[in-house]
DNA sequence: CTGTTAGCGCATTCAC
DNA sequence: GTGAATGCGCTAACAG
C-alpha cells in the first residue's frame, strides 16, 4: 500500500486536507497555482488515492462485475476482452466471476454484489437459471446488463445476437447445399438464446417444405456422456446428411463419432456450428460456423452500463441485437454473411 | 447497496456494534447464544458487510489482480479459469487487466495497484517488458506471483512450464518423423519463455548432429504482416520439411501460406506449435501441439499467492515448473508425453 | 462475555 | 480560495 495520504500531502504543502482533496479532483474552487503545487507533489511522491476510503465516502467503486458461465470459452473470453477494453478506457476495474452453469453459485455471486463492491453488473446467465428474484433484487440497487444469455421475463438492458435468424440462415444454407435430412443439437434449452436457435432451424425447414422430424432434434445438456451417446444414436440410426450444433462444445464429439462410424465430413454429413473458434473453418475446411460478434457484444454491453452509471438517457429496457456471421471455407474462399 | 449495517443490526438486537461485528466473524469471545441471534437476524435481513469499510479498517481486500497480455487467448483464459476457481473457493475476488503486450499499459496497472485495491497480483508479463522497477516496487508492498512469463532477473515466486524441454522434445519428434530441415518461428524473443523454447530447438538439432542454420529461425513480433511475409519467404526459399511455432498465433498464417504456395501439410511440411487450442489436433490431424497445463498453472499460481497472503511458509523465491504435453493425432491415435 | 472509544483515508458541508 | 469539522461502515484496542 502506498503509505502516502492526502493528509501527508497537505502537511508538506502547508495546506488543509480538504484543499488537497479538492485540488486533486480539479475543483474549480482551487487556484491554479495551488492545484499545480498539489499535482506536482502528488506525482513526485507517487500518490495513489485509497480506493476503499474513496468508495466509502463517495459510494462509487469504479468497478464492474462480469459474471459468465465459463471464462475459458471462445465466446466469453472475447466478450470479456471487449468489456475490459472499454472499462480500461474509462478508468473502470473489472471483476470476473464464473458460474460453471450452476445457478446456485450464480445466486451467491449476485447476492454478494449488493454490498457495494461494484457499480454495475454485466451477466450472461447460467443455462440452469430460471429464477429471476436475485436479479430483480440486485437491479434495484445497481444497474444490471445482460449479454447473450438473458432472462426472458425480466425487464432489463439486454445485448443479444440474431439467434433465430442465424440458425434459420444456416439451415437454409444446408438445404441449398443439398441436404435432405438436417438434424439439430439443441442446447441452452432453458434460455431464449437456445430456443431461438431451435425455432430458426424449425422455421427454415418448414418454409422450405421439409417435413419437421422430432427425432432429428437432440436435447443436449451438461452430461457429456449422454450427449455423446445420443448423438451417436442419431448418426447411426437416422443417418442425417446435415447437422447444426447450437453450441461449440458439441462439435468435437461430433467429429469423434463420425470418425468412429466412418462418416465422412462433409461428403456424408455437412456440419454447421455456433462457434467463436474463429480459426475452426481455417484449420478444418469441412466445418462451417455461425460466429457471434463476441468482442462487439462486450464493447456494447460495457458502453451501455457506463451510460447507465452516468445517468445518460438510456432506455432501461433496451434490447440491442447484433448479427452473427456464417463463415464457410471451401478450398480457398471465405464467405461472410 | 444493501442499506443494512452493523449498527442497525446492533440497534435491533440491543447490542453494541462491536459485539455484532465480533459475532459475525465468529469470535471466540462471544457466547453461542448471542452469535446465533446475530446470525439469524443478519440472514433474515440479508446483511452483507460493506467491503470498502472493512478494507479501510482491516487492510484486507480479499481481492487478487490478474494481469495478462490477452484474455481472449486459449492459454490465458484457461489459466484465469484456474485462478478464479481457487479464488472463489477461498472467498477471494478476481480483478482482470489486459496489457495487449504493451508495457506502458502494464506499468500503469501495476502503479495503480499499490494503492491497496488488492492483496496480491498474479501476472504474466507483456512481451515488451524488460524494466522490472515497477514490479520490485509493487512487490515491496504486496506479494506478486509470475506465471508463464516472468522477468528473468527478478527474485519472485514464478510458475513456468518446461519450455526448453518441450521444444527439445518436439524438435526431436520431428527428426524422428524424418524431417531434415526444421525451421523455428521465434516469438517472445525478449522473455526467457521464448528464449528457452528457442534453445530447446537448437540443442535438439545439435545433439542430433543436424547443422544449425540461422536462416531457418524467423524472428516474429507484433507486426502480423511482417511475420507473414517472413514466413512466406522462409517457406518459398528454404523449403523446410518441419516447422516449430513458438506461439499459437502463428499457426493460422502458416496454414494460409502453405495453401497459397501449394505446400501439403503434413506431407511436405510437418508443423508443431505451442498451443492451448486443445481441439486443434482433433479438428485438424495434421497439426501437432505442445500444450501447456494452463488450468493447473492458474491453480498453482493462485494457491501459492494465497499461501503467501496467509504467511504460510513459502520460499519467496520459489520457482514451480509444470510440464507441457506433446499432442499428436494420426488417423485415430492420441499420444501424450 | 460485552461495551466504549477511536480512527482507517477521503469528500463534503459549513464556515470565513 | 481555503480550513475545520464530520462521518461513510467497520474493526481493534482497551476496559470492565
Amino acid at each position: 500500500m502506498s503509505n502516502i495520504t492526502i493528509k501527508e500531502l497537505a502537511l508538506k504543502l502547508n495546506l488543509s486536507a480538504a484543499t488537497v482533496s479538492r485540488a486533486l479532483s480539479d475543483s474549480y474552487q482551487i487556484s491554479t497555482a495551488t492545484k499545480q503545487r498539489v499535482w506536482d507533489l502528488a506525482k513526485k511522491l507517487n500518490y495513489e488515492p485509497n480506493p476503499s476510503a474513496s468508495t466509502l465516502r463517495s459510494h462509487k467503486t469504479k468497478t464492474l462485475a462480469v459474471i459468465v458461465p465459463e471464462i475459458a470459452n471462445n465466446f466469453f473470453s472475447q466478450a470479456i476482452n471487449g468489456i475490459e477494453e472499454v472499462s480500461r478506457q474509462h478508468g473502470y476495474h473489472v471483476l470476473i466471476y464464473q458460474t460453471h452453469e450452476n445457478s446456485e453459485i450464480e445466486a451467491a455471486f449476485i447476492k454478494s454484489l449488493v454490498s457495494g463492491r461494484v457499480d454495475g453488473v454485466l451477466i450472461s446467465v447460467s443455462s440452469e437459471t430460471n429464477n429471476k428474484d436475485h436479479f430483480t433484487e440486485l437491479n434495484k440497487t445497481i444497474p444490471v446488463v445482460f449479454f447473450d444469455r438473458a432472462l426472458d421475463n425480466m425487464e432489463a438492458v439486454k445485448i443479444t445476437t440474431n439467434d433465430y435468424e442465424s440458425a434459420y440462415n444456416a439451415t437454409e444454407h444446408l438445404i441449398e447445399c443439398g441436404c435432405k435430412k438436417i438434424s439439430f443439437l439443441f442446447a441452452l434449452n432453458n434460455l431464449s438464446t437456445g430456443k431461438n436457435r431451435l425455432n430458426g432451424y424449425i422455421d427454415a425447414l418448414t418454409s422450405n417444405n421439409i417435413a419437421y422430424d422430432e427425432t432429428l432434434i437432440i436435447n443436449c445438456d451438461k452430461d457429456e456422456n449422454q450427449n455423446y451417446s445420443h448423438i451417436k444414436d442419431l448418426l447411426t440410426k437416422n443417418k442425417p446428411d446435415g447437422l447444426i450444433s447450437s453450441i461449440e462444445e458439441l462439435v468435437l464429439p461430433c467429429y469423434a463419432i463420425c470418425e468412429e462410424l466412418n462418416i465422412n465430413i462433409p461428403d456424408d454429413l455437412k456440419i454447421v456450428s455456433f462457434s467463436n473458434l474463429k480459426t475452426a473453418p481455417f484449420l478444418n475446411p469441412s466445418l462451417t460456423t455461425i460466429t457471434q460478434p463476441a468482442f462487439e457484444i462486450g464493447i456494447t454491453a460495457a458502453t451501455l452500463i457506463l451510460k447507465l452509471l452516468n445517468k445518460k438517457q438510456v432506455d432501461t429496457n433496451e434490447v440491442v441485437v447484433l448479427k452473427s456471421d456464417l463463415i464457410e471455407r471451401g478450398s480457398t474462399a471465405v464467405k461472410k454473411n
